[in-house]
Order: C-alpha cells, then sequence, then structure tokens
DNA sequence: AATCCCACCAACCGCCCATCG
DNA sequence: ACGATGGGCGGTTGGTGGGAT
C-alpha cells in the first residue's frame, strides 16, 4: 500500500502559476512566513495549490533575491568542479552560488552545461560509470601513520580506489559478504591509485573486516557497510565509526566541506584545511579550482553522475565516534 | 504556411529521511 | 519503538517557443 498523498490531487489546480497565484502566495509569506507548514500553507492562502507545489514557486522563483539568466564563468566552473567532485547534489551546489536555485543549475546543467563540456556526445554513455567518492581526510591526520587519503567506489566494475600513498597493501583477511583482491597499481588524473576489486558482483555490504598495512608497516582496519553508508575504522588501539545516520546530515557536512573548497578556509599558508587534508585526492599544489576544463571534462566523464559522496570523518557525529 | 524538431525550463513525481505524537 | 506526516531532494515530464525543413 503506497503513502497517503499529501493534498487532495482532484481538488489542487495543477501546471503554471499564474500572476494572481504569484501573488497571493508571495503576500501571504511576506506577511507570515510559512509557518513551518507547506502542506497547510495553501488553504491558509487562499490557493488551490498542493503545499509542495507552493513550496517549490517560492524556492525556485518567487523568494527573495533570485538571480535569473545567464551563469558567469566562474559559476559555471564552480558548477564543473563540485560536479566532478560529488556528483548531482544539485542542493549543494546550489548552495555556493547565491541567488541561484538547485532546480535552475539542474536545468543548467543538463541543458547547456553538460553540452559545452561534452559537446553533443550522449550522456548515457558516461552513465554507466557511476561513482561513490569517500574521502578518509581528517580521519588520517595528526598520530595516525596514514597520510590523508581518499577512497573511490565505483559502482559500474565494483571497485575501491585509493591513492596509492595511504595502502601498502590490502589483506582481505575477515571479509564475509565480500572480499577484496589484491591491490592493481594504477595511474590516474587523481595521482596513482591502488584498485581494490570486489569479487561480491555488487553486494557492497562487508560484514567482517578489511585489514591493509600502511607503507610503514603498520595495519588498519577499514569497515564499509555500503547499504547504510557507514564506515568504520580501526588503527591498532585507535577506533572510529564514521555514522552517515541520514542523508540530511550528510548534506549538511558535505556542504559546509564544499564552502571551505570553494570559498576558502585559508590557514596562513594560503592552504585551506580541507584542501591540505585533500591532498591526497587534489595533489600537492592544485586547489580544486585549479583543474583546467580538460581535466573536469576527465574528472565528470570518469566520476559521473548520481552517486557520489564524500566521508570526512571530522565531521562525524560525536555519537559515532568512539575509541 | 504548415509541420517537425529541438532546446529550454517550470513544475511534477516519487522517494528518502527526520520529526513528532 | 513505531507509524504517520511533512520537508527536501534528484529525476523526469510536459508545455512553449523558436528555428529548420
Amino acid at each position: 500500500m503506497g503513502r497517503a498523498p499529501c493534498c487532495d490531487k482532484a481538488n489542487v489546480k495543477k501546471g503554471p502559476w499564474s500572476p494572481e497565484e504569484d501573488a497571493k502566495l508571495k503576500d501571504y509569506i511576506e506577511e507570515n512566513g510559512t509557518g513551518g507548514n507547506w502542506i497547510a500553507l495553501p488553504q491558509k492562502a487562499g490557493l488551490r495549490r498542493c503545499g509542495k507545489s507552493c513550496r517549490l514557486r517560492w524556492l525556485n522563483y518567487l523568494r527573495p533575491n533570485i538571480k535569473h539568466g545567464e551563469f558567469s564563468d566562474d559559476e559555471d566552473r564552480i558548477i564543473c568542479t563540485l560536479f566532478a567532485s560529488i556528483g548531482s547534489r544539485w542542493s549543494i551546489i546550489a548552495a555556493q552560488l547565491p541567488g541561484r536555485t538547485d532546480n535552475d543549475i539542474k536545468n543548467y546543467w543538463n541543458t547547456k552545461l553538460k553540452k559545452k563540456l561534452f559537446g553533443r556526445a550522449p550522456q548515457s554513455e558516461r552513465k554507466a560509470q557511476q561513482i561513490h567518492h569517500a574521502t578518509f581526510s581528517s580521519l588520517l591526520q595528526s598520530s595516525s601513520p596514514f597520510p590523508p587519503s581518499t577512497v573511490l567506489y565505483n559502482c559500474s566494475n565494483n571497485t575501491y580506489q585509493t591513492p596509492a600513498t595511504s595502502f601498502s597493501c590490502f589483506e582481505p583477511s575477515c571479509l564475509t559478504a565480500a572480499s577484496i583482491l589484491q591491490p592493481q597499481p594504477q595511474e590516474s588524473l587523481l595521482g596513482p591509485i591502488q584498485q581494490y576489486q570486489l569479487q561480491d558482483n555488487g553486494v557492497r555490504m562487508f560484514g567482517g573486516e578489511a585489514s591493509c598495512s600502511s607503507s610503514d608497516g603498520s595495519c588498519s582496519n577499514i569497515q564499509i557497510s555500503g547499504k547504510n553508508k557507514e564506515l568504520e575504522y580501526s588503527n591498532g588501539d585507535h577506533h572510529q565509526q564514521i555514522g552517515m545516520h541520514g542523508y540530511h546530515n550528510f548534506y549538511s557536512e558535505v556542504a559546509d566541506e564544499s564552502q571551505k573548497l570553494i570559498m576558502g578556509d585559508h590557514g596562513a599558508d594560503g592552504w585551506s584545511d580541507n584542501q591540505k587534508s585533500a591532498n591526497g585526492l587534489w595533489g600537492e599544489t592544485e586547489t580544486p579550482l585549479d583543474y583546467g576544463i580538460e581535466e573536469i571534462k576527465q574528472l565528470i566523464s570518469t566520476t559521473s553522475s548520481c552517486n557520489s559522496f564524500i566521508f570526512d570523518e571530522s565531521k562525524a557525529d560525536e555519537k559515532d565516534v568512539y575509541y
């Protein structure tokens, strides 16, 4: 049985908004606010519209300081860079572009920017390649034997990838649901990486531990529960579980990070903490926005499109971190 | 002038998650 | 603890207008 509809579908108007409806909605919200209840709002405002429709109309069109019209080159670059690193998280990308809405950016990407980057080649050819990014960054700072590292999950071929400086070997000692083969060193745009091939043909639940050794000989374990998007990191007596309970928390974390990426959170040396910690991904001298258009194209073509995410343990909820 | 095709974008849909009772 | 509800999100659809044939 499906869930109950949010409104009486038979009695709500659909389709384009009239100027009168816009005026009613705008006047009501400016005078009374949304009241935190979009479902009840249309009735109070005298509109025969679904609450969700009102919300969308307000957020995408009526609210103050909405910017319409051409995107600047800077905006293009920000969109491309963020798309390459986090995928189609339009709301997060929109958060970095004041006045732009996620819908705007999504439409702009789908209709113009994609073509600008790739010409008219069908994106569907690239859709098979969907990569999950998992950034194990600040987790591995300071006392950790590991340098900052990045793990990429590519769901098109069930592989995890990480910069070669992070792990020298990977011993699948305790895996239950999935196993990991010996790493295969590879070159990539992100620098040298090692690739961990899963044997389970797509099941990404790790029931046990995946042990690995760093180049200095120390040992660590990483446990990944793909279904619940939870990661656990253990290094001797140092043990962290990285919880990802809910996309909303996750989104805000990523938004924080992408804010730093774009706006900068720079220390005395001119590097943001995030840039430093992401050096395993971005390289020694590059900032994310230093990507040229060809590199962005390459990144997008190999990391598109819909299921990218970044894990940043430093932002993990207190309750999810223990030793 | 009529038709077709395509680009654009506003709006809708369905899903997931958080919150609340 | 659990189900109902609402908010928010990404993907998709459909209407419209302009250019090509």
